[in-house]
DNA sequence: TTAATATGTCAAAAGTTCTTTACATTTCCA
DNA sequence: TGGAAATGTAAAGAACTTTTGACATATTAA
């Protein structure tokens, strides 16, 4: 599922492996999901949205 | 994670079976979603927001 | 009350997410 | 240019979601 991941991490000045940590996953888990090589649980979306000052919706737009 | 499906399915008059065909998902998927037993992929997630009308952030608030 | 509809739940199997370890490539800056 | 940091990818296994089929209970309407 398409995802804005990238632009917003780049805007929030992390790394993949700092959104990681603050989302308490591995790197290889972030970039996977930022490369739309599968998608997160929702769980994980909702940390990820959390961690990027924004919503789910706004994260993974369908 | 706690949801609102039960209530806005409610509101839009649907059955469990109802949403499921909406969804493309058995009615057991939807019935353990609305019950908690466990979390939707993203994807139904989605899914269901669309069907309900509304956004993910407002079906499963955190 | 009876019949039909709706909901709750179980178990096994299939499919997907996520982790860890490991290594390759790219980017960047001193 | 060289070295460090960041990113891409792979494989195996643990954990979770979803399906199907089945049966029980609850609710509603005739």
């Amino acid at each position: 599922m398409q995802n804005k991941i990238f632009e917003l991490r780049k805007s929030a000045g992390l790394t993949q492996d700092m959104l990681a940590k603050k989302c308490k996953v591995s790197r290889q888990t972030i970039n996977a999901i930022e490369n739309d090589r599968y998608d997160p649980t929702l769980q994980l979306a909702f940390k990820i949205a959390v961690v990027l000052n924004t919503t789910v919706d706004n994260v993974f737009k369908k």
